[in-house]
DNA sequence: CAACCGATCACCT
DNA sequence: GGTGATCGGTTGC
C-alpha cells in the first residue's frame, strides 16, 4: 500500500468563514464541491475533496428534515450556519450535512461523496477495506462513494459530531478550501426520496469516478 | 449490470 | 406503527 508523502497535504488550505454558508443552500452547494472536509483524531489527518452534494431547503422542501418545522432531531438546521447535522438513518447508516442560511432559517447541503486526499490507510480501515490495494481509482472510490460511506470513512457518527461547528478552527471536523477548482458541475435530481423529488438540487463533478451513482437522462 | 432485498434505528404521528 | 436524504450482497437478465 502506498504510503503519504511527509509534506502536508492542507499546507495551502484555510477554513472557511462562516458567511460561506450564511445563505441558500443551493448557492452553497454549488460553491462546495472541490471544498475538503478534514478529520483530525489521533494525530492522524484525514481528508477528502467533495464531488457531489445535495441541498436540503425549508419549508416548501418536502424532503428536507426540517419542512415539518423545529424538532428536537432537526434543531442545528436551524441553528447558525457552518455546523454539522449528523443523522441515523435505515438502521445502519449515519450521513453528514452542514447547515447553513442566516440562525432561525432552516436548510443544509448533504456531503454525498468525496475524492479522498489523505489519509487512505486510515479510511480503509474504518471502512473495513484494510486488505485492498487503493493504488487503482477503481478501490479508492470504495472509500467515500456515498454519504453512509463517507461517515464511516471519518468514523463520524450522531452522537461525537452532531452539531459541531465545521469553521471553528479548534474543532476536529471542519470544511476546508484550498483553493482548487473544479470543472463543470452536473445538475440532477436527489437520490432516494420520494417526496419533492422532480427538484434538482443534486450537485457532481461532472466526469468524477468518486461520486456515488450516475443518473440517466 | 440492473433490480431486488434485508438490515434494524431514530423519529414523528 | 410507519417511514426513511443507504449500502452491499445476491439474483437473474
Amino acid at each position: 500500500m502506498r504510503r503519504e508523502t511527509g509534506h502536508d497535504p492542507l499546507h495551502h488550505a484555510s477554513i472557511l468563514p462562516r458567511s460561506f454558508f450564511n445563505r441558500d443552500p443551493r448557492e452553497v452547494s454549488a460553491e462546495l464541491l472541490g471544498k475538503l472536509i478534514v478529520r483530525r483524531e489521533r494525530g492522524k489527518l484525514l481528508a477528502g475533496r467533495v464531488v457531489e452534494v445535495e441541498a436540503y431547503l425549508g419549508a416548501d422542501d418536502l424532503a428536507a428534515h426540517a419542512a415539518a418545522g423545529r424538532t428536537e432531531r432537526n434543531s442545528v438546521l436551524f441553528g447558525p450556519p457552518g455546523h454539522a447535522y449528523v443523522y441515523f438513518i435505515y438502521g445502519v447508516h449515519y450521513c453528514l450535512n452542514i447547515s447553513c442560511m442566516p440562525e432561525g432559517e432552516a436548510g443544509c447541503v448533504l456531503v454525498r461523496a468525496m475524492e479522498p486526499v489523505s489519509g487512505i490507510e486510515e479510511m480503509a480501515k474504518a471502512r473495513g477495506l484494510s486488505d485492498l490495494d487503493f493504488g487503482s481509482a477503481r478501490n479508492l472510490r470504495l472509500l467515500a462513494s456515498g454519504p453512509g460511506k463517507l461517515c464511516e470513512a471519518l468514523d463520524i457518527t450522531r452522537a461525537r459530531d452532531n452539531d459541531k461547528d465545521m469553521v471553528s478552527p479548534r474543532c476536529d471536523l471542519q470544511v476546508m478550501e484550498d483553493g482548487y477548482l473544479v470543472g463543470k458541475v452536473g445538475i440532477t435530481q436527489r437520490i432516494g426520496i420520494t417526496k419533492s423529488a422532480e427538484m434538482p438540487l443534486r450537485y457532481v463533478v461532472a466526469g468524477s469516478p468518486f461520486v456515488s451513482v450516475k443518473i440517466k437522462n
